[in-house]
DNA sequence: AGGCGTTGTCGACAAACGCA
DNA sequence: TGCGTTTGTCGACAACGCCT
């Protein structure tokens, strides 16, 4: 006994070379619920109690079985899990398709994604993870990072494994760098001079409705109401690979919504689409030259121009929903009644009262008329071609924006 | 009840590419 | 050759769930 000792559960002892006396390795033994006996041997003490603890951990569980009855665990690798996990998980198509990317990248061709998911130890995650870093930034490591993490999640919940290697503290937290900024309704007005006639009403609708972008560059004819001087968001365009550009329903639910416009707004849109946009309920209100809806770097490269010329190269087509928040914000808006209006989805008490916020937009929008400036052609625009319901009355009465359904 | 990490999703930008 | 598209890469926001 002497080298061999006790545990709680089972013992380990040491095995040595009779003749020569030297160790050659550890068996560990212990007796099941069946009260047979059951012995393995190792080359370390180390993996003899693990294998010990393992089996009391298994009986502990209920979940033990003689070992000669277990059926063999088929070895699953990484990069195997994953591709079945990606096809099973419900993600929206741009995310599968960021995740696919992400497999390609950093697993199908790492070592790491050919081992079997059981033999994937911390230490192997943090030599990968600094990997990573090496051939990506951080916003991207910490991505990759937290999607193999949740690929583990989802390997611990599917009984592959029993933990999830991913332990680096913080790795999946990407750092930010917010450059959030706005622009002025003087920079707005400035910049739609430097912009083509065919881009301006869009960009203007941008800056003071906060429509996200992929949801105006898909806007339609039957998505605007001109009497009511509001538009109806409930659908917006993505580019994915290999698909062009793919119609989908908006993020959230909550991301359906009627946006009210100040009355100076849809003036200029009502003008830019006699002009521009297509006919019908479905033509688009924004179209490419080509009929399309404008692609993001079209829509970049415009924008960019425009931004150069009025120098702020920092104004990206992004903060113009900022700067529609801001300006919403000034007329009195409600925290519920922004988020509302930007199509956030609001997960307190505050759509009890959606009936009534969705009102208040509608005196938003009229409020904001008195913030908004225009370029002399575009306000000369306006008037030349007058909405015949739309324009009678004062635009600064509340009452002016809300009009029957 | 708010802070915080995780997970899901979309936008921004730029370079390569394709077509009339 | 100009204009728009496709693709790759990275940045940022938002929802969610957990913890305190």
């Amino acid at each position: 006994m002497a080298a061999g000792s006790r545990r709680g559960f089972g013992n380990t002892e040491r095995r040595k070379n009779a003749k020569t006396g030297k160790t050659t390795g550890w068996r560990a033994r212990y007796r099941g619920p069946d009260l047979g006996r059951y012995h393995r041997s190792f080359t370390t003490k180390i993996d003899a109690e693990a294998w010990l603890y393992a089996e009391e951990a298994l009986i502990a569980r209920g979940e033990w079985v003689p070992p000669d009855q277990r059926v063999a665990r088929v070895t699953v690798t990484l990069n195997e899990y994953v591709g079945a996990n990606i096809k099973i998980r419900k993600l929206a198509p741009r995310t599968r398709e960021e995740y696919e990317t992400y497999v390609e990248r950093f697993l199908t061709h790492d070592e790491l994604g050919g081992k079997s998911l059981r033999a994937i130890s911390a230490r192997d995650i943090t030599a990968w993870y600094s990997r990573l870093q090496e051939h990506t930034g951080t916003t991207m490591s910490a991505r990759v990072y937290g999607f193999v993490s949740s690929v583990f999640n989802a390997a611990v919940r599917d009984r592959l494994v029993d933990h999830n290697p991913c332990t680096i503290r913080g790795a999946s937290e990407a750092p930010r760098r917010s450059k959030k900024t706005i622009a002025t309704p003087e920079e707005i007005a400035e910049a739609l001079l430097h912009l083509d006639k065919r881009y301006r009403a869009m960009i203007l609708l941008a800056a003071w409705s906060g429509l996200r972008s992929g949801e105006f560059r898909n806007l339609r004819r039957r998505n605007v109401d001109l009497v009511g001087r509001r538009v109806v968001v409930d659908e917006q365009v993505q580019n994915l690979r290999g698909q062009g550009k793919v119609v989908r329903g908006v993020k959230t639910e909550a991301g359906a919504r009627i946006v009210h416009l100040p009355a100076s707004v849809i003036g200029v849109l009502e003008t830019h689409m006699s002009e521009f946009s297509q006919a019908g309920p479905d033509g688009l209100v924004f179209p490419s030259r080509i009929g399309t809806p404008i692609s993001q770097s079209v829509l970049h490269k415009v924008w960019n121009e425009a931004r150069q010329a009025i120098g702020r190269p920092d104004l990206r087509i992004h903060d113009l929903r900022a700067t529609a928040a801001t300006q919403a914000a000034r007329t009195g808006a409600t925290i519920a009644e922004l988020q509302a209006r930007l199509g956030h989805t609001t997960p307190n008490a505050a759509m009890k009262y959606q009936a009534a916020v969705a009102a208040r937009d509608a005196h938003i929008a009229v409020a904001l008329d008195d913030f908004i400036t225009l370029p002399v052609d575009l306000t000369a625009a306006k008037k030349r071609t007058p909405a015949p319901d739309a324009r009678k009355g004062s635009r600064r009465k509340a009452t002016g924006g809300k009009r029957s359904t």
